[in-house]
DNA sequence: AGGCACAGGTCCGAAAACGGCGAGCCGGCG
DNA sequence: CGCCGGCTCGCCGTTTTCGGACCTGTGCCT
């Protein structure tokens, strides 16, 4: 099968190597390896995308570097309709901040699709830049991370979330 | 959460400052500064309760001033169907006696039931009215009070029952 | 269409922990 | 001996904790 995505590099971040996909419109993802529902192996021709890929790398290293707290490059996350309401919700939630699952279901008018927000929160295809990781369980658990548990933590510890 | 108590007031005490707080039935709670078991911040509106304020306080001043040895005001504590049966066989307890957990808990008809006595008069809402002060462990010693261990001596120096 | 898998949340009952106790036991002391 | 202090253990209502049952919406698969 082809995929939408007409860019990709790898890069090395804090937190392990990333995987960066983009298409003409903007980033489209951000995986790290071994991450569920991960697109695979990507045969991207270079192309005008390419640019994305160079913004987004250098925000990166701001952003582990303490000099960044919110990404410019634009987004082009490929997902269903409710999906992008989802991700977009979550790029309201501010660093340092902290959201559950429920809040953002009723933030979405839907305030019995907790359940549903999980899932389209574990698509989530931009890890970091559509922040994810500030999505926790109504009991303050950190419940699940598609890129490991203890990267959601480091992050969550990065952003000052987390006393411990 | 909302409370059941309709009015409140704060008083000042040979002991230390009061909070009083009454429902529309009589006198519902007497806590100590930083006493244990406290219910907190009331948000009360003024209402027919605050008629019972007024006649507590006074009450505990004629109280205080040696002038009074049981209170008339009228009672509503706020508890399980044991702790009421234990608030009220104290209140048969007379100003001047003493009485032991183990007591108390035959007078119930719950012979071995002491400890849980014990955590009963432990809630009891009411200080120094619901004299729970006045019980004692079974070999002399105050034991413990929610309101301060000194505050138990002085209260039972006041009534007489102390030699020392 | 229908079935199924989930990065959730709520409710309810069982189980364990927690006390403002009291009786019994044991070793140390005069 | 006899008294005293410290310890252990059983007692019982309340509170807290824990785990399972059940409901829930969406996306993917048959």
């Amino acid at each position: 099968m082809s995929n939408p995505f007409t860019a990709q590099c790898r890069i090395d971040t804090a937190l392990g190597p990333m995987t960066l996909a983009a298409t003409r419109n903007g980033l489209a993802g951000a995986w790290f390896d071994a991450q569920k529902h991960h697109p695979g192996e990507l045969d991207a021709p270079f192309d005008a995308a390419q640019r994305w890929l160079v913004q987004a790398t250098r925000e990166f290293g701001d952003y582990y570097a303490g000099r960044r707290q919110t990404f410019a490059v634009p987004l082009d996350p490929q997902g269903t309709a409710f999906q992008q309401q989802v991700w977009l919700a979550l790029r309201r939630i501010r660093c340092g901040e902290l959201q559950s699952y429920g809040e953002l279901a009723r933030a979405l008018g839907r305030p019995l699709a907790a359940r549903a927000v999980g899932a389209a929160v574990g698509r989530n295809p931009i890890s970091v830049i559509v922040p994810c990781h500030r999505v926790i369980g109504r009991d303050g658990s950190l419940t699940g991370y598609a890129g490991g548990l203890d990267r959601k933590e480091a992050l969550l510890e990065l952003e000052g979330s987390l006393v411990a």
